[in-house]
RNA sequence: GGUGUGGUAGUUCAGUUGGUUAGAAUACCUGCCUGUCACGCAGGGGGUCGCGGGUUCGAGUCCCGUCCAUACCGCCA
């Protein structure tokens, strides 16, 4: 027998039972004449405890153990006559009988402690080991129980989980597909899906009605902190359904994980248009833990001679509250922030509203106390805050100001990470335009179907055409996004014009999809979830690799079974491929 | 593809203006220690300073190239 009981249940209602446990030698401690040891085990830690006097073989084999030794342990479970309140077992301890080593272990490259002193690229490299420290399975816990409770929640809904294929074919919209050679099929090539997109609507064509998966989606495109190229979406589907069922359905699964996951309530999610969301935070997936709102001030601006401002199309400011104590060489900083080529602005203007109630601004040569007086009370500064103000094209002005807002939010330690502020970012534009390429891209995906008061602009004005598309945004973050289709090949036909596609290369990519619409498709829509996003927000992770279990460096490798890797000669034959530039 | 940061002991890091034998902590090994739980004390072993080239009397340190890691931009319908 290996063991009657886990590490981490043993109390002091056990005690004088004899039992059995096996583990992990944690820790070791040598006292001299007396040594104990901390097995560790998924559950918990226990001490042993092996005294000379008592039983001296016992205690010699003790102590040839060595750290992450795999061991037996029999013995009594009894009160500890000094307790240690930081473990759960920490009232008892095991008085050993028998010790079976069941395998030694070579020294670890790294403690297995919540706080290693591991580096990420040797956690990575011995991920098995890492995954031994209970702050990284504590990660994997969560993810678990978050797909264990959406399952829950969605059964209890009628949804369905069915499984999609992984083997699909290759579509050049979008992401980069991950193509993988057909060897049945010399010179063709499977992709595998960066979403179950079509075949979930294909499952609405077939009637299933309310779909999940909690499925693998690929994405060839360079690596973050919070993207990986396989990554797991919660991806679903519903029929019969308006945009506000939606909202509705997954507004409950998100408060359910919530309640079940971390015990919090959190309130109805608002609302908000993408315009809006531009607008009042310059970015489509706005954090509102914080105010700190953009505020456009480009009227009290005007005929000062200024040229920046009159010749900015835009000019809009943040007020950020009680920043101005905020030195020069601070305010220089932030100059140099907001010129990096990553956010891209010309300068920065700031104007100090200090706590004597006097104003006092880089552009004092240009307006007066007067005018000055105006952009504050335009953005409800009160003495002792800081205005913040860019100029140049709209969009890219709004978007920066975004990266300054949340640059200010992090310097002032505004981003409490357990605090979470859902919403919902609602009327997306159906079409983004290809400045370089002159034509119009889907910016969701091209069966996204247009609100049916836009239609007609279609024709006139496609740029201004709103979609029923919607996305979930927490805390700064796209944790999900989706929309009702189009389920009419009329409409389709519609869009895949506007779109620039032939009626043959349409046919062509999606003919089936198009097919299937004509026998009976049911009006749908659905929404997909990052679950390695959603989790590491629940637990508040700076990247998603640590709720993985095997995740992919910043290269796109595993480094511990060092993939990808070379293949041979004879496979690369099999699927009649050659390599123009082969690998050393 | 681009920008920034980093690469020194098993590990995490320090290393001043270029100057003697490259340090600390931790881990590991040995000895001592009977109530520890970050145990303690004493001692010990452990280095291709990422790699290649250059400047110099002398390079961990300066320069050039390159590789790797990482954050971000591009990219990610």
């Amino acid at each position: 027998m290996y063991r009657t009981n886990t590490c981490g249940e043993l109390n002091l209602s056990n005690v004088d039972e004899k039992i059995v446990l096996s583990g992990w030698v944690h820790k070791m401690r040598k006292m001299g004449g007396m040594t104990f040891i901390d097995l560790r085990d998924r559950y918990g830690i226990t001490q042993l405890s092996f005294d000379q006097e008592v039983n001296p073989e016992l205690y010699t084999q003790a102590n040839k153990l060595g750290r992450e030794w795999v061991v037996t342990v029999y013995g009594v479970v009894k009160e500890r006559s000094s307790k240690n309140a930081h473990l759960t077992t920490g009232e008892i301890e095991i008085i050993a009988s028998k010790l079976d080593v069941l395998n030694e272990s070579k020294t670890p490259p790294f403690t297995i402690e919540t706080n290693t002193d591991g580096g990420d690229d040797l956690r990575m490299k011995y991920r098995y080991l890492d995954l031994r420290r209970a702050s990284v399975r504590k990660n994997l816990e969560l993810r678990h129980k978050m797909t264990f409770e959406t399952r829950r929640y969605l059964d209890n809904l009628h949804f369905m989980e069915v499984e999609t294929p992984v083997l699909i074919g290759s579509t050049p919209e979008g992401a980069r597909d991950f193509v993988v050679p057909s060897r049945m099929n010399q010179g063709e090539f499977y992709a595998l899906p960066q979403s179950p997109q079509l075949f979930k609507q294909l499952l609405m064509v077939s009637g299933f009605d309310r779909y999940f998966q909690i499925v693998k989606c690929f994405r060839d495109e360079d690596l973050r902190a919070d993207r990986q190229p396989e990554f797991t979406q919660i991806d679903c589907e519903m029929s019969f359904v308006e945009q506000e069922d939606i909202l509705n359905t997954f507004e409950g699964l998100t408060k359910h994980l919530f309640k079940t996951l971390k015990g919090i309530e959190v309130p109805d999610f608002p609302r908000i248009s993408y315009a809006d969301a531009m607008r009042y935070y310059g970015s489509d997936k706005p954090d509102i833990r914080f105010e700190m709102k953009l505020v456009e001030i480009k009227d009290l601006t005007v005929d000062r001679n200024f040229i920046v401002f009159d010749s900015a199309p835009y000019v809009g400011a943040i007020c950020v509250k009680n920043a101005a104590i905020y030195t020069r060489k601070q305010l220089d900083e932030l100059i140099n922030f907001v010129k990096r080529p990553q956010v891209g602005a010309k300068g920065l203007i700031y104007l100090r509203y200090n706590e004597d109630g006097s104003l006092k601004s880089s552009v004092d040569k240009f307006y007066s106390e007067a005018d000055l007086k105006l952009w504050a009370e335009r953005c409800n500064a009160k003495p002792g805050d800081l205005i913040l103000v860019l100029a140049g094209e709209t969009e890219s002005t709004q978007e920066q100001l975004s990266d300054l807002r949340l640059e200010m939010a992090s310097q002032l330690n505004l981003k409490d990470k357990n605090d979470y502020k859902c919403l919902w970012v609602v009327d997306f534009p159906l079409l983004e335009k290809d400045k370089e390429l002159d034509r119009f891209f889907a910016k969701h995906h091209p069966f996204t179907s247009p609100k049916p008061e836009d239609i007609h602009l279609l024709d006139i004005n496609p740029a201004a055409v709103r979609a029923n598309a919607y996305d979930m945004v927490i805390n700064g973050v796209e944790v999900g996004g989706g929309s009702i289709r189009i389920h009419d090949s009329e409409m389709q036909n519609k869009i895949f014009t506007v779109l620039g596609f032939t009626a043959e290369r349409a046919q062509e990519q999606f003919g089936f999809l198009m097919d299937a619409f004509q026998y009976g498709a049911p009006p749908h829509g659905g929404i997909a979830f990052g679950l390695d996003r959603l989790v590491s927000l629940f637990i508040g992770l700076d990247s998603i690799r640590d709720c993985i279990a095997f995740p992919k460096n910043n290269s796109g490798r595993d480094v511990m079974i060092d993939a990808p890797s070379t293949i041979e000669k004879e496979q690369l034959d099999e699927l009649g491929l050659t390599l123009i530039k082969p690998k050393e």
